[in-house]
DNA sequence: GGTCTTGTCGCAAACGTTTGCAGATTCGCC
DNA sequence: GGCGAATCTGCAAACGTTTGCGACAAGACC
């Protein structure tokens, strides 16, 4: 059984078929009688026939692969998401029998050349974007260029309609707001950083919103901004922060990486979570609910969201010309033990 | 530029010259002459020509991929592996121009038929397995097709020789062993799990050694085995070996996820670490240093690991019967605050 | 000047599959 | 029994690439 040779015109020797009509006949075409199908069908299994992938590529047109370029990251240990990523993909991708592929950018080229290189070499069907940015030259490219794909994560490019799916980072800094200021606390400060990712703006935007709609006057924000990868200048954005006897009551971090610095500062500079200092992330990182006192945060349900989009980019390549799906889900609130009521000074 | 109809029919047409020359041309084949090598080379750069991938794979026989089965995971929360992992296989791939293709086992499939279907279909050249078991059937079926696949981690399987790349966990605990007896320790606790995955086996030999071979006969070990993702089973595990009288003063976790319940179940118990008790890990997840007081425990180099693997498969795919190469990654001890003299009792 | 080498290049087959079209067989009907 | 329709099957091209082998020209050698 099994025999790795397995090929259509094996089988059809075998058969004393063509080897159309074995193709048609595996293939369920109604012009094939019922009795060959089946006989064919038969013979097909117990020889362990699977069809040669490279060919059926070839002759459709269609490599039958779905690609993800890979993210540079600084590190990886910080960061969950891509295994979440890459598993939610994988089994969005298995019900439609396409499989995933993954390329690294190597060293001395860019991203933006990887993806040329794969739409060129039609190494894939559809792509996957992580990450965007609010002017990605990913999506630019790629909706120049006609080729399917879908992105995790809006992007603010005008006059370019994509596939997307988002969390709904705005309403989840609306509602880490609302809870906070009901606790009674004025004093706020966002912990950020630079680059120009959208999901920084929305989380930002939906802050600043929330925060004009409760009309409280006593209500102040500033934004503190550092570096995304570099732990000392984090740190000593927090010292510095937590070092002032103006000090906000309120941190919230872009994500929890930034929301773990002040719990981290605050311990160095003496101060107690949450009766000193509330602090919320966003991302839900298994070291949230290891930190004491257990950091209050967001679920963004990554893997979900991965095998959502999985199904969106499946789609997508089947109708190409169809009105792209979007769609916008909302992070679950996470209560743990780093929010409390603003200490009373 | 950059046409993505770009051919190499074209090409030729274009050039008058044969598809057989300009792709020889391209080739750097040594019969083809200088100036018209330059020509080619430069007419196909100005048509941004990139040869398609499935042609070439169907005539070469080789799809140009490498692939990875995703292990089914309960969560993924906790895991940082995958990540870690697939970055690191996708950069050691890059540099052989060679890509990962990920597939996820779909509902009511095992993992060995979608392996099967991998090697029937041609739809990688080679396999790379993660988290290898004692007798592991997937490595016995590779084996049996001879097909070129490496691990990461050992296998205890007879007479099958393959390319692997493990963690020298015995090493580690045996250092873990040696550092908390210097400090004192006697009566020891190793947290485990029930399933045969090689690195189980290997830490705890190691561990055993390191205890025989120190002849010490105070030296206490006791094992607790809990299931691999229930994490209720393993907090009351926990509370009951914390809640004896004669309860260790050291626990050895088999991977920080064990380590890190028995710091909370510390917690529970009004037991300081590592005053009261010393505990360590390996892995070192990012929980490990964002808990208090830091948990001592190591390194395993995934990433650099998985670039590693990543190579030795290109050359095992290139010299199918060359020897399997094989490596022993020695893991890097990380102190951090979860260990300490033993108290005084 | 004929033959032989050397250096270039083209012809054509092959990889395994799908698919348009034509051929073959059977059947029903008058 | 002849005819067309219906049903089934085969021939051959095509997808884009690589590669063995033969063709051709130019120069070298005797």
């Amino acid at each position: 059984m099994a025999q790795s040779g397995a090929t259509l015109k094996r089988l059809a020797a075998e058969l004393r078929l063509s080897v159309a009509t074995v193709s048609r006949a595996l293939a369920g075409h109604p012009m094939i009688a019922e009795d060959t199908r089946a006989r064919v069908r038969r013979a097909a299994e117990a020889a362990g026939y699977v069809p040669n992938r490279a060919a059926k590529a070839l002759v459709s047109g269609r490599s039958g692969f779905v690609g993800l370029v890979l993210p540079i990251r600084g590190h990886g240990r910080e960061d969950p998401f891509l295994g979440d990523f890459v598993t939610g993909l994988g089994a969005g991708l298995a019900r439609h029998g396409t499989d995933l592929f993954l390329s690294a950018v190597p060293e001395g080229q860019s991203e933006l050349e990887v993806i040329r290189h794969i739409v060129d070499a039609r190494r894939a069907d559809g792509l996957v974007l992580a990450r965007t940015t609010e002017d990605d030259a990913r999506v630019a490219f790629l909706a120049g260029r006609r080729f399917p794909f879908v992105t995790h994560g809006r992007t603010f490019l005008p006059g370019i309609a994509h596939g997307w799916l988002d969390t709904d980072g705005a309403a989840a800094f609306g509602e880490a707001f609302a809870l906070l200021h009901g606790l009674g606390h004025r004093r706020f400060a966002l912990m950020t950083i630079a680059e120009p990712m959208t999901f920084r703006r929305h989380r930002e935007e939906g802050l600043a919103a929330a925060i004009a709609a409760c009309a409280d006057p006593e209500v102040r924000l500033e934004t503190v901004v550092t570096p995304r990868f570099d732990r000392a200048a984090r740190a000593a954005a927090v010292d510095r922060l937590l070092g002032r006897p103006d000090r906000p009551t309120a941190i919230i971090g872009l994500f929890d990486g930034l929301a773990l610095a002040v719990i981290e500062g605050a311990a160095r500079a003496g101060l107690a979570v949450p009766s000193d200092l509330s602090v919320t992330g966003f991302d839900d990182v298994s070291a949230a609910a290891h930190v004491p006192p257990g950091l209050t945060t967001f679920d963004a349900a990554v893997r979900e969201s991965a095998t959502a989009l999985a199904g969106m980019l499946v789609r997508a390549i089947a109708a190409p010309e169809g009105p792209p799906e979007t769609g916008l889900v909302t992070p679950r609130l996470i209560l743990r033990g780093s929010h409390g009521p603003a200490s009373g000074r």
